[in-house]
DNA sequence: CAGCGCTACCACACCCC
DNA sequence: GGTGTGGTAGCG
């Protein structure tokens, strides 16, 4: 009895020294001016849905975190809580050990890189050199393409090397400047290290990643314009000042890139001995995770701390310290709100897109694409048609021919078939737009109506839709050989429509950006090379059916 | 019970020479 | 052999 007692006695005391050396923190009491505290917020989901919906439904300033479980394999639960109390239970680093950044998609957010190489695979590299650089370069370029002023001193350094890795994280303190979102700041730090892809593959042009190649040109003087451009629009927030490109500086920018710079000292060779960059690429897509200030990935033990090269001071403060300063700069997607913020944007067109004007190309005389086509009004006007009785019809896909100005929408979801006087139980239906006479009429993919090669009748196309032929009659002013010529050009359809406005730029496939599309229209390879391939163009009246049948279902 | 968002890579089908 | 596609292992 007395030896139990003895045992229990010695656990409690061994219970009590543990509590001694390793206190349970305080409970967060924030402390703010106004006598009703607000309330703790420290919520924890297992998807990050879950989390951002709980943010959605949250009136203070709370964001996502994810946290790194204690099974190794990468699995991570999502902290919903603002930035003040994180640094709370954050700051003591006894717990919260492997903490990740969500950046959200659709967020602003700061400029950051990720860098990295391997030391024993680069034993020549010198890691702070290349930082610099790096550094000088980007600076060159925010000021070059946006006007931004900035330098090294604006650069939180962040270092998580260890003998075998050299690794930083760098993060853009602009004043008054962020970008849309992380993805813009992916589209950036691609076009500013466009150089560099060539390098990667020696002389070989071959081996440039494909969506690279297709992001940008060969030719400094167009590239540089293409796809960049300073946004007007706001954010949620009011902000004062809109920022617009001039044709000043259009000229700088295309003189100043006439030479690419050296951006030799990026490449880095992987431990197989492949070239790589030291720049990450992978760190720009939606919700990143992004490792804190002072976090380890799990199972390493070394944690973001500022490098010693680091040359961003935070401004100091009475009631923050100056770890906390570092915390809140560090942090990705927390932009500083101010009345005069510019909110900067990089758009790279989409491959799909631009497959439509790839000179390889061989088919110039259509277009395709799904769910909507460039012309809205008629998209609209389709779905018209194939929404009744209850039935909800779409657009599963559309092909436009050129030559005939044929527009043929693939139905799914709504099979009435005038031929049959009923719906087709297993074949989908057409539904054709004929710019040219105004009309429109309906085709099948059923094998019994193709092989009598029914068409149903011709119905006039309602008003709306016809304020197309406007613009049509517009074209016809000029009636020289290149007007009618241009009519035909696959890059005009499009173009022409969204300079008119009668098409919202989330419909041509997402969204694509209008500096982008008026640079593609003057491309002058890209249009001769799509001129070159219609001179043979004969002008037929009527496309034949079968071909139609034959595209659709390719 | 429970991560997320990609990209590179592979197998396979299809086409053309 | 070239090209497109669809599925997936594995990376960040």
């Amino acid at each position: 009895m007395k030896r139990k007692w003895e045992a229990k006695l010695k656990q409690i005391e061994e219970r009590a020294s543990l509590y001694e050396r390793k206190p349970l923190s305080s409970v967060y009491r924030p402390r703010l001016s106004k006598p009703e505290e607000p309330p703790s917020i420290w919520k924890l989901f297992h998807r990050q849905s879950q989390a951002f919906n709980f943010v959605k439904s949250c009136k203070e300033d709370v964001h996502v975190f994810a946290l790194e479980c204690k099974v190794g394999d990468g699995q991570r639960i999502y902290l919903v809580t603002t930035y003040t109390e994180l640094w709370y239970y954050y700051k003591s680093r006894r717990n919260l050990l492997h903490c990740y950044e969500v950046i959200p998609e659709n967020a602003v957010c700061k400029l950051y890189f990720d860098l990295e190489f391997n030391k024993l695979a680069n034993p020549e590299a010198d890691g702070k050199k290349m930082v610099a650089l790096l550094i000088e370069h980007v600076c060159k370029a925010l000021q070059e393409f946006y006007g931004v002023n900035c330098s090294a001193e604006d650069v939180l350094n962040l270092d998580s090397s260890t003998n075998e890795k050299f690794s930083r994280h760098l993060i853009f303190q602009l004043h008054d400047v962020a970008f849309k979102d992380n993805v813009h700041v992916g589209n950036f730090v691609k076009k500013i290290l466009q150089p560099a892809f060539h390098l990667l593959a020696g002389e070989d042009d071959d081996m440039i990643p494909e969506t690279m190649d297709h992001g940008f040109s060969h030719f400094p003087g167009t590239q540089v314009k293409q796809g960049i451009s300073l946004s007007e629009t706001s954010t949620d927030k009011d902000i004062g000042e809109s920022w617009s490109l001039n044709s000043e500086k259009l000229e700088r920018l295309g003189a100043a890139k006439q030479s690419s710079p050296d951006l030799s000292f990026l490449v880095v060779k992987n431990n197989t001995g492949e070239k790589h960059l030291f720049v990450d690429l992978g760190v720009y897509t939606r919700n990143r995770n992004f490792r804190l200030y002072k976090s380890s990935k799990i199972g390493k033990y070394v944690a973001l701390e500022v490098a010693e090269d680091n040359r961003f001071r935070p401004i100091q403060s009475k009631n923050v310290s100056m770890e906390n300063q570092y915390f809140l700069s560090s942090l990705v997607s927390n932009v500083r709100f101010s009345d005069t913020l510019r909110i900067l944007t990089c758009d790279i067109p989409q491959q799909k897109r631009f497959e439509y004007f790839n000179s390889t190309n061989t088919s110039v005389e259509t277009i395709e694409g799904f769910q909507c086509s460039p012309y809205f009004e008629i998209d609209q006007f389709v779905l018209s048609l194939v929404n009744k009785n209850d039935i909800k019809g779409g657009i599963r896909r559309w092909n436009y021919f050129f030559p005939e100005e044929l527009l043929v929408y693939d139905i799914c979801k709504y099979r009435w078939c005038e031929n049959i006087g009923r719906a087709h139980k297993s074949n989908n239906i057409m539904i054709l737009v004929d710019l040219k006479n105004e009309v429109w009429y309906q085709k099948c993919h059923d094998p019994v109506c193709k092989a009598e090669n029914f068409k149903s009748n011709c119905f006039p196309l309602p008003p709306e839709v016809c304020l197309l032929s406007l613009l049509k009659e517009e074209e016809e002013f000029t009636t020289d050989e290149t007007a009618n010529k241009e009519t035909r050009n696959p890059y005009e359809a499009p173009s022409r429509a969204l300079s008119k406005g009668t098409f919202s730029d989330v419909d041509w496939d997402n969204s694509i950006d209008d500096t982008y599309f008026l640079e593609a229209t003057e491309d002058a390879e890209l249009v001769e090379a799509a001129e070159n391939s219609l001179l043979g163009y004969d002008g037929v009246d009527e496309i034949p059916d079968e071909l139609i049948i034959e595209v659709l279902q390719e």
